[in-house]
DNA sequence: AAGAATATCAAACGCTTGTTTGAATGTAAA
DNA sequence: TTTACATTCAAACAAGCGTTTGATATTCTT
């Protein structure tokens, strides 16, 4: 019999899905276990294997970058000014991985796995991160113009993305220097805000090296 | 009977050490195994305990930041110009992150476990990255000036290390964009100094905000 | 209601992990 | 040489892992 929807199966498939991303940008894909998931999917720790096939099945099932594509795209259609475009997504790209309320799991999966490959990593690339370069790097094209090299502007897209990552990739260590830190709306926007400025500045030193 | 430099114990332990750093760098704590470093270091699986009293043990006594001391140390006594002396530091930073023939394997060990707490975090913080930050801190006050607020500064301090540690960290994801990519001393060459540009464009456009 | 397909579960399996053990070996002092 | 200590080693241990099994419960079709 095939699924549909709000039978009790497809609520265990849905309740593993979303334990599983906790755990997985949580404690990444070798340090979360696939008891403590089934655990919190209130499950047995058969119930993986039997919908998924196993825990890497999990994770590929889990990644879901939806709502990262829809961000490009809504950007893509918004004002047409490109300096805006760029402080419109480094803003909605730090929500996605720092907001504790709406924040998106598989884009901190993403995160967590840029440096530790794992079985989904071909995914993630396919999916997420070769698509996030390629409107990045065109984004900045527009900003920076013709004169600027290929590898130059690839070099800008690498230096916005790090400044973004590091702070969902330090968040452990920035916790331990400076307890009182929270990241809640307010100093999520103020820190867009200030790796937009930052990087402007430097795409257009960059621009204007090349245009000479 | 005490070690003495030179005895077959000494070189077991230096062999483990070693291994240690090798294997931590490359598949993280928790992906390392204490029987791959010590077949790497071509001894038994107890040698570990023995020597170290654990896997916990062997990792704190691996990390050795004494080269990335000794770096700002000699960065403080360089150029009196700050600028100069960030191209220099950028530039010495992403050889240790980078370079094949050079590089520091515990610096690698920390880029790696800022994102996966282990046991031996505390020890990195308060060794390495609590005094980096500091270092980069000041260096950055000397160029951006009085008048930039301490959050802001803070800010600039992290738009730097992302951008250095998302060449290691990306290192994985890269290969797969890009195959060809070799990380030779020249290509380390550039990127430190694409990233010493814009982020000193970066910095003084903070600045320059903050003076107003 | 009866039967077939689907889903859940407790239990166990096979494997790998870090660690421990106790004997064997090497080394230096008495 | 004898004694005491330090080091190495093969083997085993206990715990955790992802996965499998076979029985039980549930759900849908006829």
């Amino acid at each position: 019999m095939m699924h549909e929807a709000g039978t009790a199966t497809e609520q265990t498939r849905e309740r593993l899905l979303n334990a599983a991303r906790e755990e997985f940008s949580q404690h990444g894909f070798q340090g979360a276990t696939v008891r403590e998931i089934c655990r919190r999917a209130e499950t047995n720790v058969a119930a993986v294997n039997y919908h998924f096939g196993s825990k890497d099945g999990l994770l590929a099932e889990a990644l879901n970058f939806a709502p990262l594509k829809a961000m490009q795209l809504a950007n893509g259609k918004a004002d047409e000014d490109p300096e805006v475009r760029l402080r419109l997504f480094i803003r909605d790209f730090m929500l996605m991985l720092l907001d504790e309320t709406n924040g998106s799991l598989p884009c901190r999966i993403m995160a967590r796995e840029l440096a530790d490959p794992t079985p989904a990593l071909d995914k993630i690339v396919r999916e997420a991160i070769a698509p996030l370069h390629e409107f990045l790097g065109k984004l900045l094209r527009e900003i920076a113009g013709e004169k600027t090299g290929e590898a130059e502007l690839r070099r800008c897209v690498h230096s916005i993305l790090g400044q973004c990552l590091y702070y969902r990739h330090s968040h452990p260590v920035q916790q331990r220097l400076h307890p009182k830190l929270r990241y809640d709306h307010k100093e999520i926007a103020a820190v867009a805000k200030h790796i937009a400025n930052f990087s402007l500045a430097g795409i257009n030193f960059i621009s204007k090296s090349a245009a000479k």
